[in-house]
DNA sequence: ACTGGTTGCACAACCGGTTGCGCTTCTATG
DNA sequence: CATAGAAGCGCAACCGGTTGTGCAACCAGT
């Protein structure tokens, strides 16, 4: 229970003025006079007047809040896609509700329904992975709802989207390993439904095929998971197929594969070498420090928070739906 | 620009019946008859009548919103944190505004600030590293707005708190080394003026000492950043004072210790144990697999969300001010 | 003195629900 | 048959700002 705060009907009332004149006042309106304007700032001041957020909301028929749906927060380029998200939001006046779906389509519904309830004026989204049905997003589309996703997408979605260039990063992380001399390189792939997967296993193959070097379908191995991808590197690294390198798509992927070459106490980047298309962060939690495509979780963040914003403020010209791709950053260390 | 939303007015028009009949049959009011709710209920479906959470906030003086603010989302057991109270506070029909102070004491209030501005029913508030004033929670207190602290908590301040038991849980950590044999153990801190670095050193004395161990200043280090950590380790590993194992207090110093452990190529646990306080997940990036002292973020999120609603619900009975403390879980891996 | 324009403010509607109160109409009871 | 009470619904105020409109007071120009 919270005290009483104060209104500008106070402020009104102790100045014997009408509470429309305290609401220009506050606003600098020039049909106010300074004389008047002066009385009632200073009043605010002494009274620690603030302006009810939920009453201005409710009247403009806007929230300035934006949703946020994504997986997790955690694991592990979300974070620093929030904060660039929260910078940028902040800056234009607005406010986040961040809300986690856990990779589950149900509770990216209700997520939405939670958005929708509290009348928010757009919505950032990365969809689950175990979401096959987008027919809520797309009737928020139907109902006009400013909606821009990230990083993971639906399919066919007509809707403004933020993405890293999955391919062109696949791609330079493994003609990197090539170029270092690689004949026998191999790829940790995520779960092979995921977009993600398929994309970066295509720049794979492309660039293997580029340099000419031959496609072995033993050295594409998946893990949904850190102890699947764990599991999967460890069988790998204890077959017949030699490989002197892993290309690991995801953080996660990545630590599996980190856990299974240190269990089997190989020298990296001597016997085999590693990169990861992951958080810098990450890179630098290994020994040697890994080599590793950074995926921009801040270039991400900020610019669908730019495109979200825009298409808010902006009534107009708001016919063109805008894809854009974001190249990852090649960092190499000391895995290759 | 979104569509217009349906309104009780559009059904209670369609109908021929008043808004508040409307409003009633809803929500089921005696007053109304079975008849009337069914058509109502009928028609609201139809529609697709969604309520308007910002004009029900306004009205009720409530947004149902509880506001969380933590230093930062990402690194270590926040997440579970969040989660948790995410759960909990859905469970009990609020959302949940989530704010990072990015440990910067200006930002914290900005950030307290913009819940304020948005009604938040209550506040989950974790301190950053750098505030030194804390009269911007003071006065909250005073305004009697709810609010439950949680693992970073301000000094002498009058209201809920969550703890991790840093006592217990270090102590049990540093008695775990000293019974697995370890003699000269170092202790890795962070910021030496955090309250968690002061109880955990102090749990770590008292643990030496109730085993007749001598304290040795050279074995204390410090990192507040995991690179700190890593220097502050390397320099111990290659000095005279031939530590045999060492805890680190906190995923961040962790991850410090670990790096300057594989530098120099040293075998854990065999040359130096190490033992963490820190998520479940980071024991696992590491190998061996790291013992540890869980700090259960998932209990203590919901703990604090229980504690503050019902606060928030139960007016009544709220001058007793709770302070738990939480112990963690000692889990035994490869590390030691 | 009359007109036209400007200045500075008040009035009231409005946003979408909620809720106390009062008014019918119907039923039951003495 | 009169009347008390209940059932079912409408009216209007209210939450705290914002904003279109109206209007009095004043000034300048003719």
């Amino acid at each position: 229970m919270k005290d009483k705060n104060i209104t500008i009907i106070d402020i009104a009332k102790q100045l014997g003025v009408s509470k429309s004149t305290v609401s220009r006042a506050l606003k600098d309106h020039p049909d106010i006079s300074k004389a008047t304007k002066d009385r009632v700032n200073a009043l605010a001041k002494k009274l620690k007047y603030k302006p009810n957020a939920t009453a201005i909301s409710f009247r403009q028929q806007r929230s300035r809040i934006i949703g946020l749906i994504v997986p997790q927060i955690s694991p592990f380029f979300f974070p620093s896609i929030i904060k660039a998200v929260e910078k940028e939001v902040h800056k234009r006046g607005y406010n986040l509700m961040i809300l986690q779906s856990g990779e589950s389509e149900k509770r990216e519904r209700d997520n939405l329904e939670i958005l929708l309830h509290n009348n928010v004026d757009g919505i950032l989204a990365s969809v689950s992975r175990k979401t096959q049905n987008f027919d809520h997003f797309e009737s928020l589309i139907e109902e006009h709802i400013p909606i821009v996703f990230f990083d993971r997408i639906p399919k066919n979605i007509k809707a403004d989207c933020v993405l890293i260039d999955d391919f062109d990063g696949a791609y330079r992380a493994v003609e990197h390993l090539i170029k270092t001399g690689r004949k026998k390189i191999s790829i940790c792939i995520g779960n092979p439904n995921l977009l993600i997967s398929q994309n970066r296993l295509e720049a794979y193959k492309k660039a293997l095929n580029d340099y000419a070097l031959p496609f072995d379908d033993n050295l594409v191995i998946s893990g949904e998971s850190t102890l699947e991808a764990y599991k999967a590197t460890d069988d790998l690294i204890n077959s017949s197929h030699k490989t002197d390198s892993i290309f690991a798509i995801s953080d996660l992927t990545m630590s599996g594969v980190m856990q299974a070459i240190y269990k089997n106490n190989i020298q990296v980047p001597d016997k085999i070498a590693v990169i990861g298309f992951c958080e810098s962060i990450f890179s630098k939690m290994y020994q040697p420090t890994l080599s590793y495509i950074n995926p921009l979780g801040k270039k991400i963040g900020k610019k669908a928070a730019q495109l979200l914003l825009d298409r808010i403020d902006n009534e107009e010209s708001q016919n063109s739906i805008k894809q854009i791709l974001l190249s990852g950053e090649l960092v190499i260390n000391g895995s290759t």
